[in-house]
DNA sequence: GCCATTTGACCCCG
DNA sequence: CGGGGTCAAATGGC
């Protein structure tokens, strides 16, 4: 966030100040009640709102004095959509020696680039992530770890993250969110309702249909792969969740049902690693005026604010 | 049996 | 060439 950003009009600077006063406020209020998990989880989720808020409008703005053109294609998203990926093509080519490209086509992201990163003491954050895959880092202590949207292939979410532990305090992870939550999910849905549930309950936030894990607490290794399973589509089929106008926060029909199956995650695995499937709580409609900061398409209504 | 996680291999980019 | 991101087989819990 460069403040010399000069061309950035008052609304602009405005609304930032604002952001970085009340993430900064937030940051204290955590100090002060880092005794009680719960809370300390609802100020996480707050400052994790200011932040998105703020990349997303620094983003817009740079968007537009780049100029209204497109160009500004940060990164390269992962697309490798078509080419039989997922679908049917098992790769396994490491033994035999032949090396089938499978992936030639496919283009990596330029670094992690874009991307809104948090320092966050629990990882849910009320959306379905799906981990796959885990890698050491160089200059880290702690392996990254990285996730997909639930309903990436479902309904072609292209929101990820990565997590990875922060090097100097264990107790944090540093949250890199890569794209956005184009799905609807009905755990969101189910959690938004629990979170009320939760707040009141004093056990530390793990409830029958919650799976809240409440790090931060307890010295327990935070890391620890504490699935919480999502309630992912029941089956193959998808459901024809998909808000058209994409207008709106996808709250509306609270479902109560919960991840069927699923669950799992081998037990076994030495290092640490942080993360966490998480699956409830809300979804950022706290923000409540914020919503109107990010779109489905990445498009945000800079309207609003160049008046 | 289904599904999420683990983990090593693969591949692209700097 | 090495680091980092992703894939997918194997593993294991529910």
């Amino acid at each position: 966030m460069s403040s010399s950003m000069a061309p950035a009009p008052p609304p602009y600077a405005q609304v930032m100040e604002d952001m970085e006063k009340g993430q900064e406020l937030a940051a204290k209020l955590q100090v002060l009640l880092r005794d009680s998990p719960d809370a300390s989880h609802i100020v996480d989720q707050i400052i994790l709102s200011f932040a998105r808020t703020m990349s997303a409008l620094d983003k817009a703005v740079l968007a537009a004095i780049a100029g209204a053109g497109e160009g500004s294609e940060v990164q390269s998203e992962v697309t490798c959509a078509g080419v039989g990926s997922s679908a049917g093509g098992k790769r396994k080519a490491a033994a035999g020696g032949a090396a089938a490209d499978r992936r030639a086509n496919c283009r990596r992201r330029t670094q992690q680039s874009s991307g809104e990163t948090v320092i966050l003491k629990n990882l849910d954050d009320g959306q379905a992530w799906r981990k796959y895959g885990q890698k050491e880092i160089q200059n880290s202590k702690h392996p990254k770890a990285y996730f997909r949207c639930t309903h990436k292939y479902d309904q072609h979410c292209a929101a990820q993250r990565q997590v990875q532990r922060c090097d100097d305090d264990e107790a944090s992870f540093r949250v890199t969110y890569i794209g956005k939550h184009t799905c609807r999910d009905p755990a969101t849905n189910a959690a938004t309702h629990q979170i009320a549930a939760c707040a009141g309950d004093d056990d530390g936030g793990l409830h029958a249909g919650s799976r809240l894990i409440s790090f931060g607490a307890g010295a327990a290794d935070p890391t620890a792969s504490t699935t919480t399973t999502t309630g992912t589509a029941p089956g193959p089929m998808l459901q024809p969740l998909k808000v058209e106008s994409g207008v709106g926060c996808d709250q509306e029909e609270v479902l109560s049902s919960l991840t069927p199956g699923g669950g799992g995650g081998a037990g076994a695995f030495g290092p640490d690693q942080g993360d966490v499937t998480s699956s409830l709580h809300w979804s950022y409609d706290g923000g409540a005026g914020m919503e109107f900061f990010r779109d489905d398409d990445g498009v945000f209504d800079l309207d609003d604010l160049w008046v």
